[in-house]
RNA sequence: GCGCAGGUGGCAGAGCGGUCAAUUGCAUCAGACUGUAAAUCUGACGCCUUUAUGGCUACGAAGGUUCGAAUCCUUCCCUGCGCA
């Protein structure tokens, strides 16, 4: 189990902020291994749309979390929570340090916070049911079930409504919120950088991505029988690329441009994540990561 | 040059005499988030202010009809298609 006294280091930041190559050249430094928090780079085969951390760095440092998960299969927060969890634990009995990176803050929070998840998993059958009702007759249901809970939640927000159906139903309820710190010396760093940046960033990355292999990554994952729904699921890059494939989209360049658009409304959704987390350090440029760092690192438990 | 269609907010596109600062979609901005989280959802979105059943300027331009016009009439400018 994990003590008091060891050390997490937690890099977070928008898509495309240089994150994974930092976190790697630390890790070099540091003595540390990587774990990936982000919930695309998990599955097998998603080299390219969700952006694996190159080979020289997979090679340079050990990763984890990256690659492990059949697309077929839907990987939850839950189910990251635990691994992740394992994971940093083995990682300090080889008395290294775990840095854990990535743009997920959902599931960044699910590590670090240990956000306490009913042991409801997700019901199919109920959910197929509950998929043709309007969003009002769940928030009804809802009402019925528990009342505490429909008083809190998103009423407008059927997936969130469904979830606490679904808990309802086993639990009679669904239970307060609660957390599980991870039991570390914790410093979070966030990378902000100048707009302008990573906007070209992101431009780069997505005309990258479409030139070197993505539509045939895409092409792979239908024939091991992807189905579309789940395709869509895989994240923006993915819905793009079936359209792309099906002609609505009918450029690369216009592919390029529409990924990059996507990207750039899905950082900021990030940030408008992380911004409210008060113990995240921000930095703009990897030099003051690195005095950063230092500092994290003489303040020897 | 003639005929037809059309010019509406950043874009697309409704409205076709009052209830229109103007439906809706996209984009943009802000926010939420207890097992899909690159997902899902919410709010704002002409300008001004003492934020209000407030004021001002607006639907190509200029005039006109009307108590009242984005909506009707006239002329002009522009765009697309057809015919010369």
């Amino acid at each position: 189990m994990s003590q008091e006294g060891e050390k997490l280091l937690v890099i977070v930041g928008p898509t495309a902020s240089g994150k994974s190559a930092l976190a790697a050249a630390l890790a070099k430094k540091l003595n540390g291994e990587i774990v990936s928090a982000d919930s695309r780079q998990v599955y097998r085969g998603l080299e390219i749309g969700s952006n694996y951390p190159t080979k020289t760095e997979l090679k340079a440092v050990p990763h984890h979390l990256v690659g492990f998960v059949d697309p077929k299969k839907t990987f939850t927060v839950a189910e990251y929570q635990k691994k992740a969890r394992k994971t940093i634990d083995d990682i300090w009995k080889r008395h290294k340090l775990p840095i854990l990176v990535g743009g997920t803050g959902f599931y960044i929070q699910a590590v670090v916070d240990g956000t306490v998840m009913p042991e409801v998993p997700p019901n199919e059958t109920l959910r197929g049911k509950l998929k043709a009702k309007s969003t009002e007759e769940l928030a009804n249901m809802l009402r019925n079930k528990d009342k505490k809970r429909w008083e809190t939640v998103d009423r407008r927000n059927p997936r969130r409504l469904v979830r606490a159906i679904e808990i309802a139903t086993v639990l009679g309820k669904v239970p307060a919120p609660r957390s599980n710190p991870i039991k570390a010396d914790v410093t979070m760093i966030g990378i902000d950088p100048e707009k302008e940046l990573l906007e070209t960033a992101i431009k780069k990355r997505s005309r990258g991505m479409v030139h070197s292999g993505f539509i045939h990554e895409v092409k792979m994952l239908l024939k091991d029988g992807i189905k579309e729904e789940k395709m869509q699921e895989l994240g923006f890059e993915y819905q793009a690329a079936l359209r792309y494939l099906k002609g609505e989209i009918k450029s690369k360049r216009e592919l390029e441009n529409e990924i990059s658009k996507m990207t750039l409304q899905y950082v900021k959704r990030q940030m408008t994540w992380f911004r409210k987390d008060s113990r995240i350090i921000w930095v703009r440029s990897s030099n003051e990561i690195l005095s950063v760092v230092q500092q994290f690192l003489k303040k020897k438990s």
